[in-house]
DNA sequence: CAGCATTCGTTGCATCCGCAATGAGGTCAA
DNA sequence: TTGACCTCATTGCGGATGCAACGAATGCTG
């Protein structure tokens, strides 16, 4: 009988324990965000990078806050129908778009930004002893990549 | 004009960091199992704990690797046609199921768990610097009820 | 200027997802 | 034993997702 497998601990695996503490972060706020304003994660990014980058481009989206770009074309069209974003084509090089908040885009962001950053000092008080390791090794495994290690071929 | 919007800084977001970072770290390995393998993440988590846990309900996937049930029941189907799973009924109690590995499931994780663990590896070589600090802080965000703070009504 | 490659955003498609409803099985008390 | 209630797993459904294909616009080379 094969018991011959090795051993195996799922919940000390990084990658595990990374995406169910994400999730976990990530779902009081967003249950908030979505039941309040209607608003989804996505939507969200979108946001919150217009409000301190003015104009942006799909692909500015894609590389700034980490959205696919279809994902980040249909959060913008969903945001430009609820009007909190509004879409004009960029004069210079008509390929691009210009995504910018409408005024009651900008007043919905008053009310999001502080719900955001009250959470994050929570969070900073709850971590705050091992915060800077936290924050070292998120730095770390941003800026290797992961996968170029000894086991490719 | 109204400049007037509070900043907010999304790369120091906690919830977006943890996000991002894991979606990186998945993303390699998740790469590889797809394409040498046909197995998804989720399908991957219940084989690890098939492979430590030998008979299993869904419900026990469920609270063990962190998936939904809905979504443990459709990995385990997939699982189950790819012969790699073996569903029978519990006979005490015939609401459950007992899943457990089949001889190519078990044959399947003799090359997949090595290669999990040879990355647990060279991440943990990574950040080893602030790997306490990183732990110590993932279960601080485990144990706690991060929605639980004063901004709820 | 003509031709070709590249960039950008959208969309079609197959899949996946979460939630709620369903149905089968089990428990308990009268 | 019967009937009300609970627990499991599956499934239907609306919506989201990622990828690839596409069309429009631009850049580049000769």
């Amino acid at each position: 009988m094969p018991t011959d497998l090795p051993d195996f601990d799922l919940s000390r695996f990084l990658p595990y324990r990374l995406t169910v503490a994400a999730e976990r972060l990530s779902a009081a706020l967003a249950r908030r965000y979505r039941s309040e304003f209607g608003i989804s994660v996505a939507e969200w990014r979108v946001l919150v990078h217009l409000a301190d980058a003015g104009a942006v481009s799909i692909r500015d989206l894609e590389a700034r806050v980490h959205l696919e770009k279809s994902k980040a074309s249909r959060a913008a069209s969903r945001l430009v129908e609820a009007g909190y974003v509004v879409k004009t084509a960029n004069p210079d090089d008509r390929r691009l778009v210009r995504l910018s908040l409408s005024d009651s885009g900008r007043t919905l962001m008053t009310d999001l930004l502080p719900l955001a950053r009250a959470y994050q000092e929570r969070l900073e008080y709850l971590v705050a002893p091992h915060l800077d390791g936290l924050e070292a090794a998120l730095d770390t495994f941003m800026a290797e990549e992961p996968g170029g290690g000894g086991t490719g071929s």
